[in-house]
DNA sequence: CGTCGTTGTGTCGCCATGGATACAACCACC
DNA sequence: GGTGGTTGTATCCATGGCGACACAACGACG
């Protein structure tokens, strides 16, 4: 499905947003050094622009320094509030990029356990403990490629770690890139298991198609989602 | 700080934008059976919601069968690729909220090394393999709570699985929830490293104030961010 | 064959966002 | 003391999203 997911990450104080056309306004003046020049090369009004710093710093605290006047006119700067509110911003934004980049891999399952917000779920691979939604039989369960460990097949007994998933498979498929490799794995479930594992870790644990392997994962890191149908009625 | 951080999920194509407003109307016309009932139900014109209907399917393919006439006077209901929709939409949601809410302990570091998109960052508590951005020396490293494995102390030699980052560490709290427990470890650094983990691998671990454990993570899930300061000329 | 509650469609107006423009205040420098 | 490029502030206007409303089409059922 050619489905682009996307998102608009904001910082919220006092019902005030600060969004990304915010975040560039930001970074503009601290580029350009005055508010002028800042909404001159984003092609915005200057009298909207000043008017929006000043509601967000209605919220958030002093965010530019201001001179008026001088041979050169005066100026503006960013605060330290600014700064740190810019780097906030910039880390969620990070964040929830890498949500919509890393590949996951969705299984089927049935929750046949729960306690508290972890249950059981049961999948083709085996039995999987995962945070569940509170009422929700049918369920998909989505693992990220990034959350996946690597062991060699015989290696550590399960009570060793915290991991409290382990599936036992086999290496399918290994595609390197540039510094990171992107593993298959069948497990016994219908859609593999694909997991990002750095090339020294391709290296070290000999990882070739048809090589046996296990993979493990944390149930904290595991999150199930009623499965779609909402006209279940 | 009090900083709220949120966002709006969308997921989109030919340039058409699903959002939370459009799932909220396909799940209200699933409920009551009818476009006009959902749109009544949410409080927004019966014109607009049926055109906004129009043009989602003008990008999502068929969302809603219609009937027209009849002793009921006819009515909606959602076609799989709706219900589909709905699904991908709500687990998007999912996993940008468990962003939002899932802790993450944030060190400061120097990158030393790169290479591809892979680098290692010295930080306080040793050195740690991330994804780092092009071009940053100072970097904050985010360190997912819910990412975070724990093994004993003595255990798993680290070219024994894919986790390339090791920390040894001291438990200096646990906070037992539920299901779930919060670690914070001592690992040496500024900022205590807090680890997600279920209760039963509080017990398994034995997890208590002052016992050493050994704490591990996977460079591909730990990801860099140049420190704030933008204006740094 | 009329009824009734839908689905479609068109038009109007409100309102929030943001651009355009004008003008006052500021002040180091020449 | 004038100059120049700022920061403030006020006012008007264009646009887009959406509600309000009106009306046609539909079709199983009584």
């Amino acid at each position: 499905m050619d489905l682009d997911a996307g998102f608009d990450a904001r910082l919220e104080r006092d019902g005030v947003r600060f969004g990304a056309r915010d975040a560039e306004l930001l970074r503009a003046v601290d580029e350009h050094g005055s508010l002028n020049a800042a909404a001159e090369a984003l092609g915005r009004s200057y009298s909207r622009s000043q008017r929006r710093v000043v509601e967000l710093e209605e919220a958030f605290g002093r965010l530019v320094d201001r001179t008026r006047g001088g041979a050169d006119g005066g100026g503006s700067s960013l605060t330290a509030a600014a700064d740190r509110l810019l780097g906030e911003f910039a880390r969620l934004e990070a964040e929830f990029a890498g949500v919509t980049q890393v590949e996951e891999t969705v299984l089927r399952g049935t929750v046949v356990d729960t306690e508290g917000e972890l249950g059981t779920v049961e999948t083709d691979a085996g039995p999987v403990r995962a945070v569940v939604p509170p009422t929700a039989s049918a369920v998909r369960l989505a693992v990220r490629a990034d959350a996946i460990t690597l062991h060699p097949a015989g290696g550590v007994p399960e009570t060793e770690t915290s991991a409290r998933n382990r599936f036992r498979g086999e290496v399918r498929e290994v595609v390197a890139g540039d510094a990171v490799a992107r593993v298959v794995l069948d497990v016994g479930a219908d859609p593999d298991l694909t997991v990002l594992v750095t090339r020294t870790s391709v290296e070290t644990l000999d990882l070739a198609p048809g090589a046996p392997v296990a993979a493990s994962f944390k149930a904290t890191a595991t999150r199930a989602y009623p499965v779609e149908s909402p006209s279940d009625e």
